[in-house]
DNA sequence: GCCTGTGAATCCATTCACAGCT
DNA sequence: AGCTGTGAATGGATTCACAGGC
C-alpha cells in the first residue's frame, strides 16, 4: 500500500512527534483518530497531518479517522524504528548518566551495549543498567563485536573529534553528538547535533518577540 | 543599519549556528571571514550565508569579507542574546545536573539562579555551582524575587506539568522542557520541548535511507 | 454528516547569477 | 580580482477547498 513517492524531511520531523501521542491514546484504550483532533495535539495544521499521512499510502477511513495501531505500525516502518538499534556511548558524566537512564531510549528500541570513558577512575565502574565502562581504547574491538551501530558523544569537547574518529574506524555510520564542537566526518557517515545553547538562544529569540 | 524587515524563522535557527564557529575565530585572532569560508564551516550554502546575513543589514565589505566582532554582536543583538537570562531548573537527576555544569550556557548569559526538587533527600543539598536546592512549592515566591525569566524541567514526566503550572503562576513566559509529555500551556506562554528520542528517531531514518 | 485524500493555490526558503563596491 | 548584496528563478512545504467514500 505504500507509495513509492520521496517523503519530505519536514514530514519526517514531524511523524517521529506524531508517535508519541498516538503511544499515549493506545495506552488509554483509544483506537481511533481523526486528523483534526491529532493536530490539535501536535499543534499542527489538521491538513498537515492529513497530507503527511497520506504519504503512507492513505489508510484512513473517510468518516472515520485513522485506526491508531496501524499508524504506530506505518510510521515505525517508515522511520526504521521498527527495529532495535545498538547503541554505543562515550563519556559518562551526568549526562552520559542521564541518557543511559533514560526511559524512552529503552521503549523505542535503543539499546546501549556498551559505554566508554578515559578516565581511569571510572573504567571499570559498574553502571545501573548492567553495563561495565570500558576505555575509550576498546571502542573499536567491541563496537564491532557487538554491532553497535549508533555512538553518542557526551565527552568533553576536547575529546569529542578523538571518540568520533574511533567510532567512525570501528565503521559506526552515525554519532549523535552533544558535546559542543563541531565534528569532522568521512562522507559516508552521518553526525547529528544537540546543542542546548542553540535551543535556549532560540527560545530568547521567540521571547523577546513576544509582546 | 537594520532593516525593519521580518527575518525568516529559518534564519533565526541558522544564525544561532553561526555563532559558535565565530567565536572560535575570535579566539584565534581571526577577524574577518568570507560567506564561502563560514558556509563551508557550517555546511550550508555560501549564498544562504549571505543572505542570512544581509537580514541584519549588510554590513560586509564587497571584496573583503565581514568583520566577525560586528557578525557576533548584531547576531547576539538580533537574538536577544547580548544580555544575561535568569533560569530556574525543576529536577536534579543527573540530567539536571548535566545542564547546571554546562559551561556553554554560563558563556552565553544563561544563568541558572535557583533549583528545585520534590524529593525531601535532595532538598537543602549544596550544589557545586552555589545554589541550595529548594523544594518546589518555593517556585512562585522564588521565581519571582530573583526575576526568574526561563524555567527548565528535567523532571520526570509525572511532575512536568504541576512544575509547569508553577512556572507559568509565577508569570514565567518560557519554558524549556526536557521531560517526554506534552505540557499545556496558556496562550501567552512558550514552551520549547527537546526530546533525544525524536533526535535519534530522525538519525535512524537518515542512517536506514544511507547506501 | 463526517472525515479522508488530494489537486490547486499560496506561502516560504533556497539557490543562482550577476551588478556593484573596494 | 574578490566578495558582498540582492533581484529573479527555482524548488519545497503549507494551507485551502472540495470531491469522494463511509
Amino acid at each position: 500500500m505504500i507509495k513509492d513517492q520521496k517523503i519530505p524531511d519536514a514530514t519526517i520531523e514531524r511523524v517521529a512527534l506524531y508517535l508519541r501521542p498516538l503511544e499515549d491514546l493506545i495506552k488509554l484504550g483509544v483506537h481511533v483518530i481523526s486528523s483534526d483532533r491529532l493536530a490539535e495535539m501536535c499543534k499542527v495544521n489538521p491538513a498537515q497531518v492529513r497530507k503527511d499521512l497520506s504519504y503512507f499510502g492513505g489508510f484512513g477511513v473517510r468518516g472515520v479517522g485513522y485506526n491508531i495501531h496501524d499508524l504506530i505500525f506505518e510510521i515505525k516502518k517508515i522511520l526504521a524504528s521498527d527495529r532495535e538499534w545498538k547503541l554505543g556511548i562515550a563519556g559518562l558524566d551526568d549526562m552520559g548518566m542521564a541518557l543511559l537512564q533514560h526511559k524512552n531510549f529503552f521503549k523505542r528500541g535503543y539499546k546501549f551495549v556498551a559505554a566508554f570513558d578515559s578516565d581511569p577512575k571510572k573504567i571499570g565502574q559498574r553502571l545501573p543498567i548492567g553495563l561495565t565502562i570500558q576505555p575509550i581504547r576498546k571502542i573499536k574491538p567491541m563496537a564491532q563485536d557487538l554491532g553497535i551501530e549508533i555512538g553518542v558523544i557526551t565527552t568533553s569537547p576536547l575529546q569529542a573529534q578523538v571518540v568520533a574518529d574511533m567510532f567512525f574506524d570501528a565503521g559506526i555510520k552515525a554519532i549523535l553528538n552533544f558535546s559542543p564542537i563541531h565534528i569532522r566526518r568521512p562522507d559516508c557517515c552521518l553526525v547529528q547535533n544537540v546543542d542546548f545553547s542553540v535551543t535556549l538562544d532560540q527560545l530568547a529569540y521567540r521571547l523577546s518577540k513576544e509582546v
